[in-house]
Order: structure tokens, then C-alpha cells, then sequence
DNA sequence: ACCTGAACACCGTTCAAGT
DNA sequence: ACCTGAACACCGTTCAAGT
């Protein structure tokens, strides 16, 4: 007797998420295709649409995934890491550093996505919020008084760079091997400095 | 009597990366096509195969014009700077940033295409001679007592990875807009910090 | 509600043939 | 040397129709 699967297993379109980011990872985001994703999840070539209005409506739906992850990905180092501001922003940046090391097509899908003329309303949101979520250490150096004093956009910016182009960096394998996981300790130190008060002693 | 012209304008090849940077500035990456770009300049969509062999190969040489016009951009800032090295490091920055701005999606493309299997031989070491200008920069601080001591490629990936960061991010737009021109000297004085010597006093 | 099958316009790539 | 025209396999999207 026909059980719960509704046509090929109950749930498309997280089916079509999940294999879409296999094959973004294995292929590259040029060879991500609807129809290719039908017929590897043994469904139709229309199928899709009825979960996605658009090509763009899945990769713009896999990018928030990603931005999902991440945020998690985040919250997790932030439990693990010690009270301290440095151990703080040193979880922040193992966090990032790693999530684009192992899903470096994904981070740059999740970014380039804005450029196309009509970027979705949900990942706009998610973007900003990761952007708040990074800030938002920063404030808490701030209120340490690690962190020099100023509006959060000014004083937060060169980290927020700093973490983004590290981890863009790591993802697109333009930073020197034998820098990567050693260099993060560095990293953290060059950072801090870079946003310590203005002047202790 | 026929002229110098070969078949449509004498030169289809710089004829097809001319156009194929306005559609991707103009309607994004998804929306550049070789058939089309074909029918712009009036020839048959195959021709463009005379000039490329591939489609990957257009974006290839479209992401290389990129990084010899950032080059270009640097040199020139660099030739127009002061002396002093937090000069010549804004002048750096000044350059990569409008870059970024000024080509968001070919500076996305510039870096996203090393995702891509099978990355140029020339894009590779296009982008790789960039990053060495750029640690070139650092290491003039160095000389100048201006940076800290230490292996170039572990004292440069700070600065380079927040130049980059910030380019990136202005480019797609995830700056606060209150930031990116006046926030650039702040930047700057941020990378100083960060990069300076041990201790000076 | 969810999916199929056919249809349409488009695409990248190849290749014989033209000048 | 450089380009055309036809051909092939593929793609995204739409829509009537099925269950």
C-alpha cells in the first residue's frame, strides 16, 4: 500500500538542494543545471518548478543555506571559545577561515549572488544579518574595552575585511600554503592590534 | 575597392571581450551568451570559436584584461603617491577599491573562475603576480622600518587579506554606504596598526 | 497538491564548406 | 586565415494534462 512518499520520496525540494550543492561542489557552479538535478533525482525536468519558480529562486535558496550554516557554524565556536575578547575574535575567524575552506563554491555563490539585477529579498536579509553577527563581536570588544571607541561601521570595519578577505582568500586558494591554519594565530594578533584603543600605557 | 577590414571590423576578438564586459557590467554573468554576443557584432554565432575555443576561455581572457587594468590602475596611484609608506599603502588601497567599485562583476569573476576545474595557466599566474605587488608593497615597509619583521608571507597576509575584503566588499555592495570613501583613511590607519613594528617607544 | 510530457526558444560546440 | 550554415545535444521555462 502506497506509504507516506508522496511521488519519489516526500521532499524534492530539499532533495534538490542537497544534490544541487553536490554537484557545485564537485563540479563548479557552470555545470549546475535544473534539468540535470531532474533527471539525477529520477523526476521530471518540470518537476522543479513547482519548488522553485527559477533557476535563480534555487541558487538564490542554496546561497541562504550556506548563510544558515555559517551563522551556526559561528554560534558553535562562540559556545566553545573561552570569555576573553582575542579568543572571542579567534573562534569568529577559525569559524569563517573553515566554512570557506570547505564549501569555497558555496561562499562564492553566496556573494557574487548580489550582483544580478534582482537579488532576493531573504538573502539580502541574511547577508545583513552576518554582517551584524560579526559586528556585533566587535561591539562586545568594544564594551571591554579591547576595542578602541567609535561608531561600530568605522571601528568595525577593517576586522569585518580583514575576516572576509581571509576567508574569500583561503576559499579561492590564493593565499600561500604554508600560511593558512598557522597564519590564523597571526591573524587574530594583526587584527587586534589593528583595532586596539588608542593609546594603554 | 575592400579595405583593411577582414570580414566585419578587423578585430573580432577584442571586438567580443569589449562587448562581453558590457553585458556582464550591464546584465550580469548568468545573461552573457556567446550566440548573442555573436549577433551584437554581426557575425555568426560560431565565429567567436576562431578566437576562443571555449566559452571558459572568453571569461578566461575577459578576467585577465581585469587584472592587467588593475595592475595598470596600481602603477599609477603608486607613481602619484608620496614617498611614505602609509601613503603609498593608501594609494594601493585607493586603487584596488575603485577597481572593485568601478567592476564589481569582473572583479567577482577575476576570483570566482579559480573554482572553476580547470583554472588558465596565464589567469593563475595573472592573479599571482598581483598578490606579489601587492606583498611587494609590504615589503618596502619593511625596509623603511615601517613594518614589523618577520617572513613577508605571514606580516603581508594581513594587509592583503583586508585590502582584498574590502574591495570585495564594496564591490558587492555589503559595505554601509556611510563608509567607503571616507572610511578609507580610517582603513588605512587600521592596516598601519596592525602591520607596525613590535614596539616603537 | 504534486508531477508528467510535449512544446518552444535558446544555448555551446563541431565541422564541412565557402572566400 | 577567417568566417558561414547546418547539425547535434543540451538547456530553462511554460502549460495542458494526469493522479
Amino acid at each position: 500500500m502506497h506509504t507516506r512518499r508522496r511521488y519519489h520520496h516526500g521532499d524534492l525540494r530539499s532533495a534538490l538542494l542537497t544534490r544541487a550543492e553536490e554537484t557545485l561542489r564537485e563540479k563548479g557552479p557552470a555545470a549546475l543545471s535544473l534539468r540535470e538535478l531532474a533527471r539525477d533525482l529520477g523526476v521530471s525536468h518540470a518537476a522543479p518548478s513547482r519548488h522553485f519558480k527559477d533557476k535563480q529562486a534555487l541558487l538564490d535558496a542554496l546561497a541562504l543555506t550556506g548563510f544558515d550554516r555559517l551563522d551556526e557554524a559561528f554560534a558553535t565556536r562562540l559556545e566553545e571559545a573561552g570569555d576573553s575578547f582575542p579568543e572571542r575574535l579567534a573562534a569568529a575567524a577559525r569559524a569563517y577561515v573553515d566554512f570557506g575552506t570547505a564549501n569555497s563554491e558555496l561562499l562564492d555563490l553566496m556573494y557574487s549572488i548580489k550582483h544580478t539585477p534582482e537579488a532576493s529579498e531573504d538573502l539580502l536579509a541574511a547577508s545583513q544579518r552576518w554582517t551584524d553577527r560579526t559586528v556585533g563581536l566587535i561591539a562586545e570588544g568594544q564594551r571591554r574595552g579591547e576595542v578602541r571607541e567609535g561608531p561600530l561601521e568605522r571601528v568595525g570595519v577593517g576586522v569585518f575585511s580583514t575576516l572576509h578577505g581571509y576567508a574569500t582568500l583561503a576559499a579561492s586558494g590564493s593565499l600561500p600554503s604554508e600560511v593558512r591554519e598557522q597564519g590564523l594565530d597571526e591573524l587574530v594578533a594583526y587584527m587586534l592590534r589593528g583595532c586596539a584603543p588608542a593609546k594603554a600605557d
